[in-house]
DNA sequence: TGCACTATGTATAAAAG
DNA sequence: TCTTTTATACATAGTGC
């Protein structure tokens, strides 16, 4: 194991969260941050035993998901239907896995993956479906309108009140939660 | 600012990716784990230009979600609607801005948040929030206001369009991989 | 209860194979 | 082009206010 002299590498350099122009460092950058994104996910669901779903579309309009218990199952939890009602959503979670289960678990990560692909297969064109959909629904979103209608000139002063409008924020929607006025109506979802 | 001699941390220490027993430290571990990992599903899309949505549900119940450009958008684009579909429109995503915008990439991403949270909590009950029409004229600050408007704007559509999504999920899931428990239209719980 | 800090584990941008 | 390596940026467990 000879080791060179001078630095073998520049080691991981700082870069601004923007669009990557250069394609490919983009494409690798995608590989690199998917699988990184998965892993976490796959870490906060085992960690905590929270029931987690990521779906990833790509540019090229590749489709990638990690669910535990599954994609499906979280979705199903994330929209029910009233009709369908009861879908009282599970305290289902994934059991205790072992110690050794690094390969296990990145093997599901594997298969989760491949089925969210197969499953993508055939809503590949729906990218530009889904632009539709949002376009149709008039506006663009809130914050995106507001912050560009204040132009680039305001941006700096906005930014530093927005440093302490982000607590502000957080602590907000943290409260929507457990603050939300409870539904008038006796009925009352279960939330397990 | 004194520094006292001794450590003034253990500095982080490497845990197990098991479950954690402790209560308390499982719950910190959520709030800390779920907003990284909603860091990087906005810098994976921000970095990348790829459509992102994330979806966590705590022990407890309650849902968290991430989006970009949202979550019931891009989870749209998971589930096609066939005849949903169809014609070419304007881009509107990654939006060109400046170079301070750590702070507003921040925001965006609270306000994201805030907006998932909303309307992953209230699609939860959407009977109920059908009939609620709640005029948040009063409030003072537009994120609040705008964010709370939104959710219960949208509800009626987004819970319209998940009924034919969670249909096409399941007929997808079942077709392209009949390892998936099959899911029959009537109420069922399936664990794992 | 929540926020801030610090040391350290982990993720990853570049470079090399 | 994909894999491996290196050096460093970033995330976060444990702790204190």
């Amino acid at each position: 194991m000879v080791r060179p002299r001078g630095r073998q590498s520049m080691g991981r350099q700082r870069i601004a969260i923007r669009r990557i122009e250069a394609k490919d460092r983009r494409q690798v950058t995608f590989s690199k941050r998917r699988a990184g994104l998965f892993k976490k996910a796959s870490e906060l669901s085992m960690l905590t035993g929270a029931s987690v779903a990521v779906v990833v579309f790509s540019e090229a309009g590749h489709a990638f998901g990690f669910g535990d218990p599954s994609v499906d199952a979280v979705l199903r939890c994330y929209a029910p239907v009233p009709g369908d009602a009861a879908a009282p959503v599970p305290p289902l979670r994934g059991a205790g896995f072992g110690e050794g289960d690094d390969d296990l678990e990145a093997l599901r990560r594997a298969a989760e993956e491949t089925k969210a692909q197969v499953a993508a297969e055939q809503s590949r064109m729906c990218e530009v479906a889904e632009k539709i959909v949002v376009a149709k629904a008039g506006r663009q979103f809130w914050w995106e309108a507001d912050v560009e209608a204040l132009g680039e000139a305001e941006l700096p002063e906005f930014a530093r009140a927005l440093e302490k409008l982000r607590a502000n924020v957080h602590r907000h929607a943290n409260a929507l939660l457990s603050a939300q006025p409870p539904p008038p109506p006796p009925q009352q979802q279960q939330q397990q």
